[in-house]
DNA sequence: CGCGTTTGACCTGCGC
DNA sequence: GCGCAGGTCAAACGCG
């Protein structure tokens, strides 16, 4: 696994990275590090790992020791480990207090909105301990060696002393509160500057891209949401955050499931016999913990449905976790392969015969992980069988390679912000023209977004069959990369690497699959596949997919695509968005930033074009 | 022998 | 209620 990639948004400074308005109050140094170099804490949305940790350090102890009454130490933030649930901060010892309380936070951060964090937020100072410290001291006072009065005075004075603990712990509560409330508000300032940002990309798009329909919709939208933008902003508020952290409590408890399990008879059979299929892999390599049943998938959780039966501030985790299931990203691409090398590891567990297609439609797996709920449709396109459908299902709860981090990012990001759309629209039905605008500004002809689909999907077309095979070659040579074997929409008389206005959304396709190790393995990934390989081109070089990009090179890639075109950047602060809704979190660790912020800073200056 | 794929059976939702 | 289609399961199979 590599381990030089994170991710930081740090928001120390406002002007390397002008996210937050100036109207905001100012904010405290706040450094979100998506990086954690074990697989314990991970950002499931994404499959960036998250360090939601802000370790003691010697500035705070310092501050402690400068006279500060509250010591304001976040001990460890562990949003995914189920060892909280039965253990508490056992090292508490009262003997000890001041060195060794360690508030633990656990499970879930939930919120931007109006409600209350103490709802979902359960602040472990170890205060339980220490009643049971006071009840254990009381009990073993030695009466035969001391005397009644020095004893009664002894135990006053513990006892005094056990309250101006319970009082400390309480405004160390507090504080924590208060901290997190601060971390909240920048997230959400950011993502109302981001937001911001991207409307403006939109206006300032040329008019005639849109067609009168388009702008009606358009219109009509606003009218209903008032301000331009504001439905945007909530879908950004209330979901993405939301639906985040509804993956992280399925990694960290199964009580969504479990209510489910319990208030539904019929799906227990279900829940069985996927406990079944864990029971029988967990003596296999690839064990495939499945975390709620495909019935409970399959319950008919529209986006219509959810929208109409839970408000989205009060929107049921369970409910949004499912529909962040169900939310798919269908990425279109010329390939001769059997199946795209996007850097995750798939193991086949069905195929079928679709309606309305010759070819085989198979079913993947993720199985970098266990109990990875990522799972992808590979299908040849009935109509032209170079094509080569892939849909992405779920979100990676794993770290993930560079090669697989951009398609990744791209897919989740879509998906989240896909979603977002389709539950907070006030009629409950998506507005494709709109939202596809919102998404991927740039990119109606690239991306589409379904509302007829069983499931919302987004569609990401690299097929364009305007291709410039003469441009394509040229950039290869000029890049020395050998034949990719898929094309990309290049658009005839245009330089990949000066793309006009009307594909500046190919290009960052183009970079970011040149960054993500896109590409169609001509062998097979995992085993074979009957989704039929097309006979092989001549000149095929092999694109191995072990060749993955160095981290210079992804960065370098990166920096390209951004630079190479501003809408890159609405996809990669998606992304980042995506991420951040889920975070909430404070990390003060700087290091593997280096390069993040290389790309932040990358991305700010962008943003302020 | 372990692991991944294959493939028929099964389950579920949906439309009629 | 029935049939269809999509999705998943799991025993059988094959490969290294």
């Amino acid at each position: 696994m590599d381990k030089g990639w994170g991710l930081t948004l740090d928001t120390s400074s406002s002007t390397s990275l002008p996210f937050f308005s100036s109207k905001q109050p100012p904010q405290p140094p706040l450094s979100m590090n998506f990086f954690s170099k074990d697989n314990t804490t991970m950002f499931p949305v994404l499959g960036f790992p998250v360090n939601l940790s802000r370790p003691t350090n010697k500035e705070e102890e310092e501050e402690e020791e400068g006279g500060d009454q509250i010591r304001m130490v976040v001990g460890e933030v562990d949003f995914f480990s189920d060892k909280n649930k039965s253990s508490t901060s056992a090292r508490h010892d009262h003997n000890h207090l001041h060195q060794h309380v360690k508030p633990t936070i656990k499970k879930e951060l939930v919120c931007v909105d109006e409600k209350p964090y103490n709802s979902n937020l359960q602040v472990n100072t170890g205060l339980q301990l220490l009643t049971a410290n006071i009840g254990s001291d009381q009990s073993t006072v030695d009466d035969g060696v001391t005397s009644e009065a020095e004893d009664k005075q002894a135990k006053n004075t513990e006892l005094a002393q056990m309250q101006m603990e319970l009082q400390r712990m309480n405004s160390e509560n507090q504080k924590l509160k208060e901290m997190l409330s601060h971390v909240s508000g920048n997230y959400t300032a950011l993502q109302m500057h981001l937001v911001a940002l991207m409307q403006q990309q939109q206006l300032q798009k040329p008019r005639s891209e849109s067609t009168e329909n388009e702008v009606v919709q358009k219109k009509a939208e606003e009218k209903k949401h008032g301000i331009g933008g504001e439905m945007v902003q909530r879908q950004f508020l209330d979901l993405v955050p939301s639906g985040t952290v509804a993956e992280v409590d399925d990694h960290v408890s199964n009580s969504s499931s479990d209510e489910r399990t319990r208030s539904s008879t019929p799906q227990n059979n279900k829940i069985e016999a996927g406990t079944r299929d864990y029971v029988r892999n967990t003596n296999g390599k690839n064990e495939l913990a499945r975390e709620e049943s495909p019935g409970s998938e399959s319950q008919g959780w529209g986006p219509n449905k959810l929208q109409k039966m839970n408000p989205p501030n009060v929107m049921d985790q369970s409910n949004i976790e499912a529909t962040m299931r169900k939310a798919r990203v269908s990425v279109r691409a010329r390939s001769e392969a059997p199946m795209i090398s996007d850097g995750c590891q798939w193991r086949k567990y069905g195929q079928k015969m679709a309606k309305g297609n010759p070819c085989p439609r198979a079913y993947y797996r993720c199985t970098m992980a266990v109990g990875c709920p990522v799972r992808k449709q590979v299908q040849r396109c009935a109509e032209d069988r170079t094509i080569l459908v892939t849909t992405y299902e779920g979100t990676h709860n794993h770290p993930l390679p560079p090669a697989a981090m951009a398609m990744a990012s791209t897919t989740s990001a879509a998906a989240s912000m896909l979603l977002s759309g389709s539950m907070t629209s006030a009629d409950g039905i998506m507005n494709p023209n709109l939202l596809s605008r919102a998404i991927l500004p740039c990119s109606s002809n690239m991306a589409t977004l379904s509302a007829s689909a069983p499931f919302p999907t987004v569609t990401l077309d690299l097929t364009n069959n305007d291709l410039n095979p003469l441009e394509l070659q040229r950039h290869q040579l000029h890049h020395n990369h050998p034949s990719p074997l898929f094309q990309l929409p290049f658009p005839v008389g245009q330089n990949p690497q000066n793309f006009g206005a009307a594909t500046p959304f190919a290009q960052a396709l183009y970079n970011q699959s040149k960054f993500s190790g896109l590409q169609f393995s001509q062998e097979h990934q995992v085993g074979s596949s009957q989704v039929p390989p097309l006979a092989p081109r001549p000149n095929l070089q092999q694109q191995p997919s072990q060749q993955q990009p160095s981290l210079a090179d992804t960065v370098s890639a990166a920096t390209a695509a951004i630079t190479a075109d501003p809408n890159f950047t609405a996809m990669l602060a998606a992304a980042i968005s995506s991420i951040i809704g889920g975070a909430h979190a404070n990390n003060n660790d700087d290091n593997n930033n280096s390069n993040i912020n290389n790309m932040a800073s990358k991305l700010s200056s962008f943003s302020g074009n």
